[in-house]
DNA sequence: TAACGTTATGTAATAATATAACATTTATAA
DNA sequence: TTATAAATGTTATATTATTACATAACGTTA
């Protein structure tokens, strides 16, 4: 189970932006999303994301520097995440299972 | 088995730099390394090595911006390759087979 | 070999992504 | 309540990557 956290409020409007788009944002499309919200600076959206990925609450698709909400109610942090692209549409589904980490482990 | 590609004279500069590290280099590290052999421009460096990553000569570990030569003889482009990093020393050493590719297949 | 298509190269400018450095404020808990 | 950590705000800048356009080299086949 995840433990809860209790975002701050830039941390909320991030998240919540992330969460409710659906899919995979990027830093600087969320930053124009938050701009009437106060939020006007990108290392403020970065330190942001950096917290909501060390909680475990987005992933960072690195391959795409995009972020996504956790679609895995019972994500492990510091597990093997991994995110299976469409390339022609690009949509993602998120890969997260104790089996993926513990195979990877083997190596 | 790897199809034999004649590597341009750029690519060649490239690789064999990127190769001989033994590690994962930087794009505008590479750059600068190659100046020196009338590389002079950022373009130049991607360009060469969107076309190793195509031929599978190298690979790209998107979490840090970086290309690593392939290390794996029998490396089969379009499958599966991850990497397995140290945290501490940054050590990097390739995870590519085909169990993977066929464990990743099944999401 | 001339004409053609394809691939590679050169160059300048700029876009997109991310961090450094520093000052201030807010939340937490001892 | 004070001290300590966490979060915020702001400006500037560093790093990574692409657009756009022009030219050259290479292979094929007519």
């Amino acid at each position: 189970m995840q433990k809860e956290h209790n975002l701050s409020k830039n941390q909320k409007i991030i998240f919540d932006l992330i969460d409710k788009s659906g899919g995979p944002m990027k830093a600087y499309s969320i930053l124009f999303n938050v701009q009437k919200k106060g939020i006007k600076a990108p290392l403020q959206v970065y330190r942001a994301l950096d917290k909501l990925v060390e909680i475990g609450k987005i992933h960072k698709i690195e391959s795409r520097n995009a972020f996504i909400a956790c679609q895995n109610s019972s994500c492990q942090v510091s597990k093997a995440t991994a995110f299976s692209i469409c390339e022609s549409c690009e949509n993602v589904s998120e890969i997260s299972n104790s089996k993926l980490s513990k195979y990877l482990s083997n190596f």
